[in-house]
RNA sequence: GCCGACGUGGCGGAAUGGUAGACGCAGCGGACUUAAAAUCCGCUGGGAGCAAUCCCGUGCGGGUUCGAGUCCCGCCGUCGGUACCA
């Protein structure tokens, strides 16, 4: 940038406070135990999501959230909080991995760049981090202890009686067998269908798939050997738990929905005297099951298939089998199916109905079974309509319909909206022309004993009858599954597993960290064969005895990186107590961190899986609340100034590094924190920057002034006087509302109020400098450089103000006496619209300032001719004159 | 389809049910300057009027209220998430 437009010296004083900062170590915050450590002060614990330090460095994103953490962190400090704000690295993943591939080099190499470029950024823009406390997923000392933990889930099962972890031992003693053991794990071994991705080595999330497809690499469908962690085992407490948190509904919504409980009945169908089980939402509707649906995977496909049908089931299945999930969906515009041959009895009335299999019917889900209601169920009733299957109305919208005698309808030939039909060798039905297809809850008809019941009720009946007759039980469902814990890629952490005769076994935890060998390359074999598996001296450990050769997907990591936190450098321990103690549990509430701050990208997964972790902890005793985030907020996402989502394709990508050139850190700090409210979508503006640019420029002119030199000298303007009562008001409002608006994160409205506060003193022929040392109190958490810079030069000039440095002193308070009006305007309107404005004095009396209102000449003429039926005074606000 | 968020000047956005548009950007006018930049001061929702002033205005249509951007009901639109979950 040129000379002229640097309004004052930020390339100067910016890196100096930062090197200030650091040798002071000024936010580095003392653990129970250790020197300086005040136990009589509160914990407030803010996190950032750390990031995944990738090769393009920090974008314009990162920033957004952090400095609002950095205002709260900054703030709370002054409020006299013992405040853990800690940064660190989500090092381990598939683009590193990728790196090394191509170039060779390990991607230990490609991570250290990258991290200590993302530091340097971060440490560019002035933030308060406990650098002390850095953490690295991929640092062997850290690596140690998520192997740790992933032993504490190994070594655990959930007791369902109790709701909680314990341990394997417990099932040990009570003799358990080795298989019945392994079947019960929180980590567990099991053959699933997976994502596999030949080009990249590896399987894939379902939730990656698109992603690496999108850049056009091949993604197919293979059964798998594969680790699980027993999320399921948690569902419900996933859902309960979420009450005490204060996160926004919306994302609490998203995680019930993910979950998906859903209430229901498992009901037993024979088939040809074997017994099939399925799952429904709507066992009331039972009578309307006109077919049965089997997933194609399904285990008794192959025993009721009819010789005549067995070609084209074979030939269904063959094609369902190549589709992953996502393209059974996507593909789903129509619903395909093949008819088995067999058929099944309805439990209710015995009725014979077809047996299809559909891939619209997933083996993953309930039982892999449905009963098919198509009068009642949207899909049901596609398929049905597409394959001529025939539709049995079973619930009435009104209870008028479900008083509908079957004798006073006609035939299907007549014109009535009812009408009496025939279904398979049972009785006549009532057929309603009118309605395709009803879901909601209605009155049981068409439907036995349940005939009349409104649907909740007959739900109730239902299932106490087919528990009474053993034909089917109360079921809950969740549609969460199991988490796919493995990976075959290289750059995560191995599995601290070794395999012997068939069978898996946990290394001690004394050879922990287990640490991936170094590899000639890392191409990947184009098998399912795990990259580790190409080193065999490291996988053959004789004796038969091999090692596990998956590794642990990147959230393996972010998991428990705030814990870490806590203790970052305890090698005994993955935390120590003292420490969890005082930093997780010394709120009262049932989160750990009181401030949680990312991207609403992690609103399910991250967060879910985190979740899941800290109970299993908790449970196993070893943290001390049941959920690890207390508070959460989602910062919105940041647009090109083009209104575009930023992207390299579409070149509207900002870099932090370049607007901290041209403008300052302090300046896109503060620039991030007016474009609008933290959690909203907004899109950058260079022109916004430089306004606030201005807005740091007349702060520092507030102080410094250039001499005939051109050097910066002291503004002649300043002066150690009373402040007069006009600026004292407003200095103690802007120390009211920037306090306020950080407590509620309304950082946007708080820097507006301080620049109100500049425009007032910037006008003063004589500035005290008392108001000056406010004014850079309350701005530096937003501006920490410029605030201490102008500070420490007031100070030095000034004796009569306190030399120390903005960052350690107490917040300052405000005085509500200096905010009280003398007058006050008040609006008076005349049936709602303003007509006049007048100014009383403050707390003056309800009848006097409504017989000032009636007096005035404005009111007057509006009120003329007609009668006044009522006056409404607002004390120190308005007066309402309804007259008609 | 379902779920969620949002809809206010030319733009980003402010407004415990009580003066709509704070603050910033852009624009216009003025001061300083030989000139420009920077800076400082003022104006800036639309319409009518010389003016005082008046009328209209927070996506659309209703409602509650003395009073609605704000609360309620019904629509429309934009963005995000999700999708055969029985």
């Amino acid at each position: 940038m040129s000379e002229r437009r640097k309004q004052f010296p930020f390339d100067e004083f910016e890196p100096k406070w930062q090197a200030h900062w650091e040798t002071r170590k000024t936010f580095s915050v003392p653990n129970p135990g250790e020197p300086g450590f005040d136990a009589t002060k509160p914990k407030f614990y803010v996190l950032d999501m750390f990031p995944y330090p990738s090769g393009a460095g920090l974008h314009v994103g990162h920033p957004e959230g952090y400095t609002a953490t950095d205002i709260v962190t900054r703030h709370r400090r002054m409020k006299g909080d013992n405040v853990l704000h800690p940064m660190g690295w989500d090092a381990f993943g598939l683009p590193a991995e990728e790196h090394a591939r191509k170039t060779g080099e390990h991607p230990r190499i490609n991570t250290e760049n990258n991290v200590n470029n993302f530091r340097r950024q971060l440490k560019r823009l002035g933030f308060a981090y406990d650098w002390d406390r850095e953490v690295n997923t991929t640092d062997p000392a850290y690596v140690r202890w998520t192997q740790w933990i992933f032993l504490q889930l190994y070594h655990s099962y959930f007791d369902e009686a109790t709701q909680k972890a314990r341990p394997i031992a417990e099932l040990e003693a009570q003799g358990l067998s080795r298989d019945e053991i392994d079947a019960k794990r929180l980590a567990y071994v099991a053959e699933a269908p997976v994502n596999w991705c030949p080009d990249l080595g590896t399987v894939l999330a379902n939730e990656e798939v698109e992603e690496w497809r999108a850049k056009g690499h091949a993604v197919e469908r293979r059964p798998l050997k594969q680790w699980m962690l027993r999320i399921t085992a948690y569902a419900q407490r996933l859902i309960d738990e979420l009450d005490g948190l204060d996160w926004p509904e919306g994302i609490k919504l998203l995680q019930k929905n993910w979950i998906g409980r859903s209430e229901g009945a498992e009901v037993d169908f024979t088939i040809g005297g074997e017994k099939v089980t399925v799952f429904t939402t709507r066992p009331d509707t039972l009578f309307g099951a006109t077919y049965m649906v089997l997933a194609p995977e399904h285990p008794l496909v192959d025993r009721i298939t009819t010789p005549e049908q067995k070609d084209a089931v074979e030939a269904y299945r063959r094609t369902c089998a190549a589709k992953s999930d996502l393209e059974r969906t996507e593909l789903a515009k129509e619903k395909t199916g093949v008819f088995t041959g067999g058929t099944a009895t309805n439990p209710v009335n015995g009725e014979e109905i077809p047996v299809w299999i559909a891939d619209y019917v997933m083996m993953s889900y309930g039982t892999g079974a449905i009963m098919a209601v198509p009068a009642h169920d949207e899909r049901d009733y596609e398929f049905a309509t597409q394959f001529g299957i025939p539709i049995i109305y079973v619930v009435g919208q009104t209870h008028e319909q479900a008083d509908i005698k079957f004798e006073a309808v006609g035939s299907p030939e007549d014109k009535g909206p009812w009408y009496a039909g025939k279904f398979g060798s049972f009785g006549k039905y009532l057929y309603y022309r009118e309605t395709e297809c009803f879901s909601g809850d209605g009155y049981a008809i068409n439907s036995g004993f349940l005939d009349g019941l409104p649907t909740p009720e007959a739900k109730t009946k239902i299932i106490a009858w087919l528990a009474e007759n053993g034909l089917g039980t109360k079921t809950v469902n969740y549609k969460l599954r199991d988490w796919l814990f493995s990976r075959q890629r290289y750059w995560g952490e191995p599995f601290p597993i070794v395999w012997k005769d068939g069978r898996h076994e946990a290394i001690p935890e004394s050879e922990l960290p287990l640490l991936a060998p170094e590899l000639e390359d890392y191409k990947p074999s184009g098998s399912p064969e795990p990259i580790l598996s190409k080193a065999a001296a490291w996988v053959d450990l004789g004796n038969g005895v091999t090692r596990e050769t998956n590794t642990m997907p990147q959230w393996a990591g972010s998991c428990w990186y705030y814990l870490r936190y806590c203790d970052a450098r305890n090698g005994e321990r993955f935390i120590g107590r003292e420490a969890e103690d005082y930093w997780l549990a010394k709120n009262g509430k049932p989160g750990s961190v009181d401030l949680y701050v990312g991207g609403t990208e992690h609103a399910v997964l991250h967060l879910l899986y985190a979740r899941f972790w800290h109970k299993v902890l908790f449970d196993l005793g070893h943290v001390s609340t049941p959920e690890p985030f207390q508070k959460l907020v989602n910062q919105g996402l940041i647009l090109g100034e083009d209104g575009q989502k930023m992207s390299k394709s579409r070149g509207n990508v900002v870099n932090p590094d370049d607007v901290v050139d041209e403008y300052g850190a302090d300046a896109l700090r503060l620039y991030e924190m007016f474009m609008g409210p933290l959690e909203q979508v907004k899109p950058w503006s260079m022109k916004g920057v430089e306004g606030v640019f201005r807005f740091l420029a007349r702060v520092w002119r507030l102080v410094m002034e250039t001499n005939q030199e051109g050097d910066w000298v002291l503004n002649a303007k300043l002066a150690d006087i009373e402040p007069d009562k006009a600026t004292d008001k407003v200095v103690h409002a802007t120390i009211k509302k920037v306090g306020e608006d950080i407590e509620s994160m309304s950082f946007n409205t708080a820097i507006s109020q301080m620049m109100v506060c500049t425009n007032e003193l910037t006008k003063l022929e004589r500035v005290p400098v008392s108001s000056i040392a406010l004014l850079l109190q309350v701005l530096n958490p937003f501006a920490p450089h410029l605030t201490e810079e102008l500070n420490a030069t007031l100070a030095a000039a000034f004796p009569s103000l306190d030399a120390g440095e903005l960052a350690n002193r107490p917040w300052p308070a405000y005085d509500p006496a200096k905010l009280i009006e003398d007058e006050i305007e008040i609006v008076l309107q005349v049936n709602g619209k303003v007509r006049d404005k007048l100014f009383v004095a403050n707390g003056a009396a309800n009848e006097e300032v409504e017989k000032l209102a009636l007096a005035s000449e404005k009111v007057k003429s509006f009120i003329e001719g007609l009668t006044v039926r009522k006056v409404i005074v607002v004390p120190g606000r308005l007066v309402n004159v309804v007259a008609n």
